[in-house]
DNA sequence: GATGCATACTCGTATAGACGAGTGGGCGAG
DNA sequence: CTCGCCCACTCGTCTATACGAGTATGCATC
């Protein structure tokens, strides 16, 4: 093994920057010319503070830096990590294309398993609700609606939450309301139901968890979330279905194709 | 003013919850209901360590967890503040529709004057150089590219870094080479050179920005960026033009259209 | 060999103190 | 009144120490 110095240099103290910034500097310099691998551990605190010659909390604020980067992870009683590239999931603009369908299985699952994922969808539930304020406009003010949760995990990793919002007057007592809609999914039932869908509209924003979703998506910490709101409209123009989808953002690269006319 | 016991409740020390994390929470749901709005101060280090009854560094961990989720934003010298949602710039995925080439701006600009907002653009650069893998495969391995750099910024605050990559033998000696291309911008140029263009593919990623981003795009600590890579492919089916673009995650939203076929 | 404990290592949490540096207000000198 | 300095307050950085809790390993015991 090489000492550490000619892995990480050493301070400059005649630099104005932080000394914890310098150590930072040095552990992300050494991470990206590959001194130290994904999922490498890096040299222990102790070793930081002995090779450095400062005090833990400085190497601990270090340490904090790049975690919040997105380039390490702590695991309590183990060490540091350099963050693991997860492999990412390829979401394309056309993934609810009606050709795309699959008869039995819902999308997520027929792709997961293409990829050599496992699959789970848990966390199911279907209840009737008062819609959020912007839910109800995006729906056209319905007094209820139905809202379907689900989280999405492969291999064992949740990748994704989403919540489905339909118009209550649409959905109730159809299969769209039972935990399981049937093949093809709520899009094929409510097109059998007469509502064929002509277009979709994504929005999509990038931000930082909140608590709630750390602990749903199980995110290490310098991990965003892509935060993506789908809304159906049927061929007369109503929007029939609102879907709120939060997604790990280190698992996802979403996929568009644009006409340019 | 109320009393900050009012406003932020007390410490239970029978909790198992680390009395940084409760602290956190006291702020964080003080935030969120509106106790401190956007903008306010927070109280100061030393007035938590006093309402709380714990060490300075204790306080410090609390309010760099707010950070981190993006909720607030500390200034030296003045105090940590609730972190202002800037104003949102929508991209519509038909922003370089045909119908929309704006004769004689730039699209950033001509859009960002309707919102009301004075735009900028700066860090011009166009210069040609040697393709990274990535660029080179999605352009068709040419030895060499023209790249464009350009960094925009709306009231003077950046929000979008972005590179155009071209191949050279398709943009050398022509306007596009230029540092203003003219009216309707590259894309007009690359129409009247006989490349009428067909479609954009568009990838979306999310992470947290590297130190090098932060400094060009000014981030709060706390705010990820998104990273888009669009690809401009001609009737013939060439890719044309790739352009990595880098924006700040709390300045945009994009949305997109698609058919349901 | 299997079990279980001791131990040494890891990071997590918290205290107490010190000094530095940016900001803004007040106050006195000119 | 204006300028410039001082001071009080803010957060930033760093040290030193302590104990808690999770993990892994080896060794003694059964």
């Amino acid at each position: 093994m090489a000492s550490l110095t000619s892995v990480l240099g050493v301070l400059d103290p005649t630099s104005d920057r932080a000394v914890f910034r310098q150590i930072a500097d040095a552990l992300r310099e050494a991470i990206d010319k590959g001194r130290f691998r994904e999922g490498d551990k890096l040299p222990s605190e102790t070793e930081l503070v002995d090779h450095f010659g400062v005090s833990r909390m400085t190497v601990r604020n270090a340490l904090s830096l790049l975690q919040q980067e997105g380039l390490a992870v702590s695991e309590h009683g183990k060490g540091v990590f350099v963050r693991p590239r997860p492999p990412v999931r390829r979401l394309a603009s056309d993934r609810f294309a009606r050709r795309h369908r699959d008869q039995g299985k819902a999308a997520f699952t027929v792709e997961a398993e293409a990829a050599g994922s496992r699959p789970e969808v848990d966390n199911l539930e279907v209840k009737e609700e008062r819609p959020s304020q912007d839910i109800s406009a995006r729906l056209g003010s319905p007094r209820k609606v139905l809202a379907r949760r689900r989280r999405y995990l492969l291999d064992g990793r949740p990748v994704e939450f989403a919540t489905s919002y339909l118009p209550l007057d649409l959905a109730r007592n159809t299969p769209i309301a039972q935990p399981n809609p049937g093949p093809g999914g709520i899009y094929a039932r409510l097109e059998e139901m007469g509502h064929r869908l002509d277009h979709f509209d994504e929005e999509i924003r990038a931000r930082m968890p909140s608590p709630a979703e750390v602990r749903t998506l199980q995110l290490a910490s310098g991990v965003p979330v892509i935060h993506l709101v789908r809304t159906a409209y049927d061929a007369e123009g109503r929007a029939v279905e609102v879907c709120d989808t939060v997604m790990a953002a280190d698992a996802y690269v979403l996929a568009y194709q644009l006409p340019a006319n």
